[in-house]
DNA sequence: ACACGAACGTCAC
DNA sequence: CGTTCGTGT
């Protein structure tokens, strides 16, 4: 989806690239590939309704490895729906009620390996997974952030404000709105990802493809990339990639593009298609975004006072949410689906920290960690220069591997015991190079024993898998990256990778006692297969060095990133915000990391933007009929990455570059139909009405994982949603545990009621748009919103609320 | 040539 | 869910 055919058509700049070439970066992380397919792990658990968090140590498992290569992984979770996509959200629904049916169906057959099939299709990442995620995050001190809508746009504002360095996603299309860096296919087994830059684009010139983007600015290119089909706007039948390339070469600008195409009288052009595909674009260059640094939502492209902007727009691009909603929403704390605090899914599912063994902690560096604290936002700012702060920390990292003198003897106790168990091998010492390519070869012997299990269900394939079948080919890459690593490996602990590798996340485990276990014992192998827990191999990268500098703490724990005690020794107990935040960062410029954290001191609200008017949030699609799709990508505009190539349209600045001339196509495209006006807004209408029932049916009510599940741990939880007859009226009742935390709880609720009557005011407004009525209470509910201060003394009793600690 | 639908394989256990 | 394959214009 996003832009299906474009990375076939970039093709040629596709560069594979190892991860240890982005050690010391800190890259964003599309949070919802890597649920999703840990889901596929425990499909069945899920669709049934049963406790599983094995997605998590999937998703775990990956952010050791990015750690293990240095890289810094800071999550960005999807948040609450866009308008131009709830049509497609409720569809997708629907196919997953039909296939856990069939699921079901197949089951009660006891065609389980079928049922698991339909399974595996009805699954659905819900925030209240994503949440068991964070958890864990947190307990790592892995940074994180949940967007207040699309994800793809978080991530490209980030990337924009250099908070990281590179994008890591599955979807294609950050590309279009001029990510700089994304980062496509992450290979566990060979420990790659394909890149592709921005920059490359204009290298791209006779490619297979034989098309050229060289001169294309970021205006062009995402015409190009909406013309031919996007998630918020279908294609003009008949008009693809390369058709839209032609057509914008010859054209300049989308507008003369639909006008050529509509005289034209070939193609059916949509009714309204020019203004839809200015409110797409409108999606990929405002959606609004969560700034980690100011705690607010900012638009991803700041939206110039020419340019028209109407209540349309203004529900098209997310609606507002005032900053400390929006700082629990970044923070997981609110569900940015529901706007009701989140629930846990899962209380028993208590994450540990995963603290280095002591002696580790204390007899290797302990002292760096803090004080580079705040080094992350350097390590962010000059992300481009990626390597400038690894530079600077290489010679300290150079010494302490080289003597392994010291902490060489300690990491050996813990050491052996992994490269034992894990590798099964006698010999105590190995290289990096060496593990890894034992890791690699299990996991090809993995997937070959699994070959010949399909061919032939003998047992040959286990003999083979017992010896060493040494694929030749990998042997290259798996050298080139001990060179690299093998110093800091050796300090950290050799066996890491292949532990990380093995398979068996250990993540916190989902045993309430499990956690105590990997953390106070000294031997934490806890597996059957002597597979460690997951602590060991995370003092690694704590290695000072790099850590602390890249290492944004952002929401988690770790937020204190001025922590006095090493590592997040208090990770364990503090929840989300427990973090203590004393020292503010003297720069509150860029650090991610702790700024949620403090909070409260830094926010300054800039009422700057504050606009929260809501508006009918008409579906794109629904002005063309049903068209399904959908998907969840969006984009970010970073313009000024053009720079090479604003060579032959557009200002630099695309931000409003095509607006005025589209407003006037856009006004003559109206009069020429205005009926159509009418239609469409009906055609919305109904379909808004759809899409919010769909919507509240989804979410409100709770699908999977129903709210009936009480957590048992003190913590906040909601006790019912309840959608009234007329489905407008919603009433909350948040218990809480303690009495102290009802002041905090109040807050959430008259947030919450805040932001639903946004909704409400969307969806009635959609029907009869009184726009008077829509701004009058818009007023009235910021206003009552407004009271940071209340939330900000009622912190603490949050923090208490939070911890599940039982 | 291009767009689109169908088919297969990925992911991972 | 994505890319390849085949067929349709």
């Amino acid at each position: 989806m996003g832009i299906s055919g474009l990375l076939p058509l970039l093709k040629d700049i596709q560069v594979n690239k190892h991860l240890s070439e982005y050690a010391g970066q800190t890259i964003a992380v599309d949070a919802y590939v890597w649920l999703h397919r840990g889901t596929y792990a425990c499909a069945t658990e899920i669709a049934t309704g049963r406790k599983t968090t094995k997605y998590v140590d999937y998703a775990m498992h990956r952010v050791r490895i990015l750690r293990h290569f240095k890289i810094e992984p800071y999550l960005v979770f999807d948040g609450g729906p866009l308008p131009a996509k709830k049509g497609t959200e409720v569809d997708r629904k629907k196919r997953r009620d039909e296939n856990l049916a069939r699921a079901k169906a197949l089951a009660g057959q006891g065609k389980h390996s079928q049922a698991r099939e339909y399974y595996v299709k009805c699954v659905d990442v819900t925030p209240q997974m994503a949440y068991q995620l964070i958890k864990a995050l947190r307990a790592e001190n892995v940074a994180y952030v949940v967007a207040p809508y699309e994800a793809d746009a978080q991530m490209a504002y980030m990337e924009r404000l250099s908070l990281v360095s590179g994008i890591l996603t599955e979807d294609s299309d950050l590309l279009v709105f001029g990510c700089k860096h994304v980062l496509f296919k992450l290979d566990t087994t060979e420990n790659t990802v394909i890149a592709i830059s921005r920059t490359d684009f204009a290298s791209l010139i006779s490619s297979t493809s034989g098309i050229s983007l060289l001169g294309w600015s970021d205006v062009q290119f995402r015409a190009m990339a909406i013309l031919s089909g996007c998630d918020y706007l279908p294609s003009i039948p008949g008009i693809g990639l390369k058709t839209a390339w032609t057509l914008l070469r010859k054209h300049k600008t989308a507008e003369n593009v639909i006008r050529a195409v509509m005289m034209e009288g070939k193609k059916a052009v949509p009714q309204g298609y020019l203004k839809s595909f200015r409110l797409a674009e409108t999606v990929f260059l405002h959606q609004r975004v969560y700034d980690p640094v100011f705690e607010r939502l900012v638009h991803l492209m700041d939206v110039s006072d020419e340019e028209q902007w109407d209540e349309e727009k203004e529900a098209y691009v997310g609606m507002y949410l005032e900053p400390s909603l929006a700082k629990q929403i970044a923070k997981g704390d609110i569900c940015p689906i529901t706007l009701l605090p989140m629930e846990d899914i899962n209380p028993t599912f208590v994450p540990r920290a995963l603290r280095p063994l002591r002696m580790n902690t204390s007899a290797v560096h302990t002292p760096e960690v803090k004080g580079k604290g705040k080094g992350k936002m350097i390590a962010a700012s000059e992300k481009s220069k990626g390597t400038s702060l690894l530079t600077f920390f290489t010679p300290k990292a150079k010494l302490e591997s080289a003597p392994r003198g010291l902490p060489q003897p300690v990491r050996a106790q813990t050491d052996p015991r992994k490269t034992g168990t894990v590798a099964g091998r006698s010999s105590g010492k190995r290289t990096l190079a060496e593990l890894m390519d034992e890791d690699v070869l299990a996991k090809r012997k993995k997937r070959n024993e699994e070959d010949e299990l399909r061919r032939s269900p003998s047992h040959t394939s286990i003999a083979t898998s017992r010896f060493f079948r040494v694929p030749p080919t990998t042997a290259e890459k798996v050298t080139d990256v001990s060179n690299d690593v093998s110093d800091t490996e050796s300090v950290a602990g050799p066996s890491t990778l292949a532990l990380m590798k093995q398979g068996k996340e250990n993540v916190p485990c989902l045993d309430d006692d499990c956690g105590e276990i990997s953390e106070e014992d000294p031997d934490p192998v806890t597996q059957e297969e002597g597979y460690m827990s997951p602590s060991p191999s995370y003092s690694k990268w704590d290695s000072p060095e790099m850590s602390s500098p890249t290492r944004p703490r952002i929401y988690g724990a770790g937020n204190s990133l001025s922590d006095d005690d090493d590592f997040d020794a208090d990770i364990l107990s503090s929840p989300p915000s427990a973090a203590r935040r004393p020292k503010s960062q003297g720069t509150p410029s860029r650090s991610p990391g702790r700024i949620l954290v403090h909070g409260t001191p830094t926010c300054p609200k800039r009422i700057r933007d504050v606009a929260p008017e809501n508006a009918p949030g008409p579906d794109l699609r629904a002005m063309f009929e049903d068209w399904e799709e959908g998907t969840s990508d969006i984009d970010e505009g970073g313009e000024d990455s053009m720079g090479s190539m604003a060579s032959s349209s557009g200002p630099v600045t695309p931000v409003c570059a095509g607006q005025p001339a589209g407003r006037c196509v856009d006004d003559i495209f109206d009069e020429v139909t205005p009926d159509d006006e009418e239609i469409e807004t009906q055609a919305v209408t109904a379909r808004n009405e759809r899409v919010a029932n769909g919507w509240w049916e989804k979410w409100a009510c709770s699908s999977r994982t129903p709210s009936a599940r009480p957590s048992k741990v003190g913590s906040l939880r909601r006790r019912e949603t309840t959608i009234t007859a007329d489905g407008r009226h919603r009433s909350i009742a948040i218990q809480q545990s303690r009495t102290r935390d009802l002041p905090q709880g109040r807050d959430l609720r008259s947030a919450a009621r805040k932001s639903l009557s946004h909704l409400h005011e969307v969806e009635a407004s959609s029907k009869n748009a009184h726009k008077g009525e829509i701004k009058a209470r818009t007023g009235s509910s910021t206003s009552v919103s407004e009271r940071p201060q209340e939330i900000l003394t009622s912190a603490k009793a949050r923090l208490a609320a939070f911890r599940y600690v039982v």
